[in-house]
DNA sequence: TTTATTTGTTGCCTGTGACAACAATAAGAT
DNA sequence: ATCTTATTGTTGTCACAGGCAACAAATAAA
């Protein structure tokens, strides 16, 4: 594979192979957000000439990851446009790694969800454990693929700090894991190549280009769950990652001055003052799912617990009004229970940001709820192994199913 | 002019005219941030042919925006390379009205303060009466550039936030503006295009592109003055700007459970706690300069004054972790009694910066003192005038002296 | 049916960068 | 001093990607 030259600044001078590369690039771009489209909203959408859209749909074509439908009906005047979308035979492997379970998911290049398996484990799973699950489940999943499937690799979304450039988990508390090269791992079990990001961060993602966030440049998402609250940003259209990759930790900013800690031990973080556990504790529901305390939150009439949730939603209004003042994103993303408390009591998240930002950063802003829900960091993990290829559509490999190593 | 044409994603296709202009303006770019540059290095830095680099030099020099000087002297074998620097000839106007003064300088492509000149103002200028010493201003040292000199137009930066659109100051709380057509009004005085954006956000871009964040992906600037804190961030080289422009307003971040508020009614941030005039009141020094008072907290012994020094060390360590937090950035650059602060005790800022986030979030972690001082907010504020022409260096339209509106 | 409108296809053209060959200019070896 | 090696600038030629115009195809409206 020849690599593009980048000069001191990351910046690459535009050759005609640059050229070419960057409108398939985009092509791909575009109907990997938007889905089935149809020529002409190509031609319109790129300002590329219509001769070129055609020769280049085509050599999408002949490289097998976009497929045309017929001609759409349009009810306008003039020839109907032809339609082409992401082939759904390109498909990734999507890993999610939790405390008490590890997902496997067959994510196709249209952004659906073919197939789901979850392993239960007993407590957090040692890495090489998770690895082998995760490595059995792909081979199985494989073997059930049709032979004209063809495999983009493993994404995965790891709730911990990620060094993205060899896919080690550098810190991964909730899973006790720390230093954990993943990423290889799991190549050798799959011989696959395998990409490793914080699964927040890859929600994030997913709901940008897919669930609520559609369309948005800038968008913050919060995810809580057992383990704490995870965080995403989307700026001008790019992830937020950090200079070494470890950026966007939003549930570890500390903006309270209270002693209360969160999971890695810092005081007054969001996390630390925002804990699911005091719900369930209110709730005397321990070991309950997000559905279970979803439904708990939003029946609940008792005094108490509604204190703790209005304390909650006060504390994350905060919370969002600090991003919001931050970043002036269009959309707050949230999910999981966060989502859950919100739809509780809209009126006072709402509150609790306008009095902790600049009304300039909250005048536009919207707050609202992950429509993919537990699928969003699946299709984002997915993401995470289509971006190769969506970068660089002609030179990019592909694997048959029936390459992936037997078990 | 010939629009750029751009999609329903903003994202534009590559057709052969992009390809020309792409290259044109990753050069200037690159000499805008560099300086003098040999084309050898030009060469390697794009990836591009050396008769490639030879045919765009050549008509960068024909456009008059770069001139080359005579062959360097490198030292190593080889016929040594043509340098070439950005002309100096080409000029923009920086203006940055204060609460007790409005600054307009010349400064070159190249960064150099041609001339600076300062207006006193009784108490805070009415917008028109400040866009009006500003066009006068410019005026005056328009008549005094040589008659070579070619005018890119006019950059401001401001202290408040700016609908960057049409360079409406849309809150402006310490020079009590709301809603002034700032640009307008000045375009009318000088008939010359005007760019406005917030003073911190155009100082931090000078500090990455010519002062403490040279080569930085990602960095965060904090400058304080006598009207507050203000914040600019760089993420993965771009500026951090919101959706709609009002973003990276880092001194407004809710951090603390304190009822101190600041200078837009917003209790318990960044600028309600660390205050220029807690440090003012203790040294019972009125109404000082900053330079006056960075030697008065260098030399101080004072318990009193070391007690409030160390406190606000404290709260801008916590702010600068939650900053790290997020943005997981390669400096933190200070500028302005900030500076100052740290300056007297290095260690006990970085202290509080670890108490209050992440290990990987401040492992690489670097906190700097700015380079340009007074002079980043002049060359940011002309940067925002050059910007057009190093994105287009061949279609971007310069101005003669001599255009510039008489009195 | 006819007309207007839009889209796909084909062949040709143009502009841009790559490439190779040669000249120019330096340092080091002899 | 001369030759060798290394690097860079210049020039002419070439290949390739996208634009463009003309024509065919497919629809709605007249």
């Amino acid at each position: 594979m020849k690599l593009l030259h980048t000069g001191a600044n990351g910046a690459a001078g535009q050759n005609r192979e640059n050229t070419r590369q960057h409108n398939l690039s985009l092509i791909m771009n575009l109907l990997y957000k938007g889905g089935t489209l149809s020529r002409s909203h190509l031609t319109s959408a790129t300002g590329l000439n219509r001769s070129t859209i055609s020769d280049l749909v085509t050599e999408l074509e002949e490289l097998g990851i976009v497929s045309h439908t017929e001609a759409a009906f349009s009810g306008s005047v003039g020839r109907p446009s032809l339609t082409v979308s992401p082939s759904d035979d390109v498909v990734a492997f999507a890993v999610n790694p939790e405390i008490d379970a590890t997902t496997v998911s067959v994510v196709t290049l249209g952004g659906k969800i073919l197939s789901k398996r979850r392993v239960a484990t007993q407590s957090s799973p040692a890495a090489h454990d998770a690895a082998k699950i995760a490595g059995e489940l792909i081979k199985e999943l494989a073997k059930e693929l049709p032979t004209s499937s063809r495999i983009a690799g493993v994404g995965l979304a790891v709730p911990g700090q990620i060094r993205i450039d060899d896919g080690v988990v550098r810190l991964a508390p909730r899973l006790n894991w720390v230093e954990a090269p993943l990423a290889a791992m799991i190549r050798q079990h799959t011989g696959l190549p395998v990409w490793v990001d914080n699964d927040a961060t890859v929600s994030c993602m997913a709901e940008r280009n897919f669930g609520s966030g559609r369309g948005a440049s800038h968008c913050v998402y919060l995810f809580a769950g057992s383990g704490g609250i995870g965080g995403g940003v989307v700026v001008s259209d790019i992830q937020l990652r950090g200079a070494a990759g470890y950026g966007s930790e939003l549930g570890h900013i500390k903006i309270f001055d209270s002693n209360r800690i969160d999971f890695s031990g810092l005081p007054g973080t969001l996390e630390a003052m925002v804990k699911r556990d005091d719900l369930l504790e209110v709730f005397k529901m321990f070991g309950a799912t997000d559905e279970e305390l979803d439904l708990e939150i939003s029946d609940t009439t008792d005094s108490k617990a509604i204190k703790v949730i209005h304390q909650q939603l006060d504390d994350l209004g905060r919370g969002i009004g600090v991003l919001a003042t931050i970043f002036n994103p269009e959309f707050v993303i949230l999910e999981g229970f966060l989502d859950s408390i919100f739809k509780f009591d809209r009126e006072r998240l709402i509150k609790a940001v306008r009095a902790s930002s600049l009304n300039s950063a909250h005048d536009g802003l919207v707050i609202r709820s992950g429509e993919l829900g537990s699928n969003a960091v699946l299709i984002g993990a997915a993401g995470l192994a289509f971006a190769p290829l969506l970068q660089n559509p002609s030179g990019t490999e592909l694997f048959a199913q029936s390459k992936v190593a037997k078990a």
